[in-house]
RNA sequence: GGGGGAGUCGCAUAGCGGCAAUUGCAACAGACUGUAAAUCUGUCCUCUUCGGAGUUCAUUGGUUCGAGUCCAAUCUCCCCCA
């Protein structure tokens, strides 16, 4: 399923391809999240032409909930649903244990829920989030987990730890005793958990790495931590994970952390970041951030961005979406969006290129102190 | 000409003897990391060593320990009758 093409010899780099049934995923790639079958505020049409994204997300908690599993099932899965016919991701749910947190309570067997939307009870298993998932029919499904809190003392982070542990074999159980429903190749990615504990992400990489699957996942990360923390944590966990197998770093983050990821091994991203900072009116560029709400952008009649991939960058100017989102037309969330994916997507897609070329950590060093700057 | 009502920090509002003074909007910033987010937070009379200090509720005068609140006059605006 992965290819492993090229390492940065000064870094730890890697350029690869993941191949699905839905198409093939140049790494390191980002993914735009989708959680209830839509990226917010972006056309399927402009991910392709504009942004070009190679695999977007969903989320089965959201799903799950509204349209529901069995609508999914009757319309084939949710390629056919919502017509996106590139490859698909599903989050498994853990990440609602945590961001739901009062609204949970979380057992051996799984977790149960309160629906944010009417406040009906759920229980979440790792059989019938993998059924769920089934029913979805992403092309990458996740394992069932509970994301730790990043202020988790040792004694609950590893106890947390094992119980993620218990339910990815429990997930593998029985991901590989049922089958896909709609005729393609489903991968599961189980995911590293461990908190900040060095140890326990030891630990649990290790209990990753041994399971046969297609890819792995780092989670709990960019949850409430030091970012060098964070950095420190991938280190220790990517010495481990298979070299022959993709890395996912779930939820990370800004460009500045894609970047020192990758630098670290990481393959795969996917964050909210691009999309709802865009629709608050922060704007990503390859010279710092923008925020378009500023007064100082009211009289700015510069392209959006000089350099940018997306016709959105070239065709409007600052001043014009400043006005639009000072007036919350819906179209200056359509802009912001859709730049910021596309700036997204350029970013990993020229981390890639210079990986190929060895000059990664040249580039990167040139670019992250602009990145870090607020325009 | 007669009668009635109203003037509060950009705008709109609250306030009914203990108030630098409610709320909304606007304005000015900030936050956002596997999406309960087109959301949330802060500032928003002046100065400040962030502890406070100084001036405010159309204007002037009065009652009171104390007035945005009560009284009088003046100015301005609105409504009704002629």
């Amino acid at each position: 399923m992965y290819k492993l093409l090229h390492t940065d010899p000064s870094s730890n780099a890697r350029a690869g391809i993941l191949h699905t049934d839905h198409g093939d995923i140049p790494t390191p790639i980002f993914m735009p999240v989708g959680t209830a079958a839509t990226v917010k505020a972006v056309h399927q049409h402009e991910l392709i032409d504009e942004i070009d994204a190679k695999i977007i997300l969903g989320n089965t908690y959201h799903l799950y909930l509204r349209p529901g599993t069995e609508i999914l099932r009757q319309a084939g899965g949710l390629h056919r649903f919502n017509g996106w016919e590139r490859p698909m991701l599903t989050d498994s749910g853990g990440f609602q244990v945590f961001s739901l947190s009062e609204n949970r309570k979380i057992k051996e067997e799984g977790c149960t829920f309160r629906s944010h939307i009417d406040g009906s009870k759920h229980l979440f298993t790792p059989e019938n989030v993998m059924d769920i998932q089934r029913a979805i029919g992403a092309d990458i499904i996740m394992a069932f987990d509970e994301c730790c809190p990043g202020d988790a003392d040792y004694t609950y982070a590893k106890q947390s730890m094992q119980r993620t542990h218990r339910w990815l074999d429990r997930c593998l159980s029985r991901f590989n005793e049922t089958e896909p429903l709609y005729g393609y190749h489903q991968a599961l990615f189980p995911i590293v958990q461990g908190c900040q504990y060095e140890d326990l992400r030891i630990q649990s990489a290790n209990y990753i790495a041994e399971r046969a699957t297609e890819g792995c996942a780092i989670g709990g990360l960019a949850v409430g931590e030091p970012t060098e923390v964070m950095y420190q944590m991938i280190e220790v966990v990517n010495r481990i994970l298979p070299t022959d197998k993709p890395r996912y770093l779930m939820g990370v983050g800004t460009p500045q952390n894609i970047l020192e990821a990758i630098s670290r091994g990481v393959d795969m991203f996917d964050c909210v970041m691009p999309t709802r900072n865009g629709r608050n009116g922060l704007l990503f560029t390859m010279h710092g951030t923008i925020n378009i709400k500023n007064q100082k952008w009211a009289t700015c009649f510069e392209p959006i961005d000089p350099e940018g991939s997306a016709k959105v960058d070239h065709c409007y100017t600052l001043a014009y979406l400043h006005h639009l989102i000072r007036a919350e037309e819906l179209l200056g969330l359509q802009i912001c969006s859709i730049h910021n994916l596309a700036f997204y997507l350029r970013l990993v897609r020229t981390a890639r290129e210079h990986i190929l070329d060895n000059s990664f950590s040249a580039w990167t060093s040139s670019l992250l102190p602009d990145l870090a700057r607020r325009l």
